[in-house]
Parts: structure tokens; C-alpha cells; sequence
DNA sequence: CCCATATACAACCATTTAGTTGTATGTTAG
DNA sequence: CTAACATACAACTAAATGGTTGTATATGGG
């Protein structure tokens, strides 16, 4: 699964956080409302602890965030969250239609997988 | 992984292949060019056969495509590929602002995870 | 104070993933 | 034809995932 720098990091985060059904849902949810684990827990056939592996993943992505009300954690999508994501995308293809093609030409190496940037400090 | 319906799983698939730096790198390459798996696989630090399962996880998602050309097998990056991303996050964020509150709305329950739509499908 | 609720977290399990190696099959260049 | 190359695919391993149950810790209402 290699290293990574951050970068890389943080988009494998966010796209595995959004390659799950029930995460997304919950993502969709919590745009409109503020909600508690446990409430959106009930809303799936799925144990507690379950909801609440889930939302760890769509923190740790930066998609959603918790905040303590009272005795319950009320959830919600970070209002930049999925725009954040979008962006990546449009990365994906500025990278190749801008900096890297126009680049690697300048410098006269032809811009093909020979060798460059294997994987690793892409764009990072 | 859950089954689904195929809507649902197209849209796993989408994230879980754009989850990885290497296939987003083969990705951003093979929108350039047609490249052949082999030529592919000495861009990264790994065996052919990785890159090939690689490459087989993007074509699941739609992302590439494959065309045999002699004895090599050419990837291209599907031209309305990331484009079709891009729309699931849109739709992510239009589900919510949309229709799902609204028609929950209108149909006097309110729109909180009770136990309307959980993700659908989700039984496994 | 006591209890029910909401969360946190550990341990465990089955399945999937990402990688490996090894072998078989086509295809093209000589 | 034959050798070298490009791919396909099976089998195997280690680690990550998605789920479970069980236990511990706060917190709020009466």
C-alpha cells in the first residue's frame, strides 16, 4: 500500500471514506442536520459500534465532524467536505492536461512511464 | 461488502478504484496516452501482475477501458470517466438539498433517520 | 444517588485487498 | 519455426475492512 506523502494520503482517505454505501448515506444525512451516533445508528441494520466505525472513517477523511452535545456526539458533514473532493477530481485531470505533460515536455524527456515518478511524489 | 443495487455499486466501485494513488496515477497517465500494461507496470515499484489487477480494478469501476493492439493490451482513460465522479458527488449533495428533504417534508414525517430509506439494500 | 442512555474501545472473526510468484497462452520478430 | 515479449490467471500471504459482542465510562433525569 506504500507510503505516501500526506497529500496522496489525504485522497486515499477521502475516496475510501466514499466507497461505502452507508457512509455516504450518513454524509447525506448529516448535511441537512446535526445528528446524534446513535440516532443515525438506528437508521441502519447494523449494531452501534458498527455506525460508529463508520463515522470514524468520514472523520478521519475530513468529511464529517463531531462536536459534544450533552451526553451524545452530534455529527455533521463538513460544509466544504464534499466540494473538497470535487476539487481532487479536477485535479486528476488538471495534472495530466496542465503541469506534469507541459512540463515533462519542456524538459525534453518524453512524458511517459519510463521511470518518473513511481507513484510516489506525484504531485505531493 | 453488502450487495446492493447497482446504482449503489457502481458508486463503490467509482471511489474504492479512485482510493489508491497508483491507479489515480495510472489514471492521470492514461488520459494522455494509450499505454500498454507493461509499459504501465515499469512506472511503479511493483510486479506486472500488480498493475494488471490495478488496471482490472479501474476497468470494474469505468474508469479505463482496454483495446488490443497487437500483442499489447492498451489502456485509455474512459473520456467521460472523472467527469461521471464528479456527478456522483454532485448528486450526493443534491439528494440532500433536494429531493429527499423536500419530499420528506411534504409527506408531513420528518426527515430523520427513523428507519426511512437505511441505505436501502444494505441486508446482506 | 441510581439508572438508563450515549459513547468509547478492545477483542475477535470472515472477507477483501494488495501484493507476490509461478505457469500457461498468444503474438511478433527474425 | 523459435525465441522473446505481453498478457492472463491461479495460488498464496499479510494486512486492512466491516462487522460482531462485551465491557467500561460519562452524563442527565428523577
Amino acid at each position: 500500500m506504500v507510503v505516501y506523502g500526506s497529500a496522496d494520503e489525504a485522497a486515499d482517505h477521502l475516496f475510501h471514506a466514499l466507497a461505502d454505501a452507508t457512509r455516504r448515506d450518513i454524509v447525506r444525512r448529516c448535511m441537512r442536520d446535526e445528528l446524534s451516533v446513535s440516532r443515525l445508528a438506528q437508521a441502519y441494520p447494523m449494531s452501534f459500534a458498527a455506525v460508529q466505525k463508520h463515522v470514524a472513517v468520514l472523520e478521519r477523511a475530513g468529511l464529517v465532524t463531531k462536536r459534544r452535545h450533552g451526553r451524545e456526539q452530534l455529527v455533521r458533514t463538513a460544509p466544504e467536505a464534499v466540494r473538497r473532493a470535487r476539487r481532487v477530481l479536477d485535479e486528476l485531470e488538471a495534472t495530466w492536461r496542465g503541469r506534469v505533460d507541459r512540463m515533462a515536455r519542456l524538459l525534453g524527456q518524453d512524458p511517459e512511464p519510463g521511470e518518473d515518478s513511481p507513484t510516489k511524489g506525484q504531485e505531493k
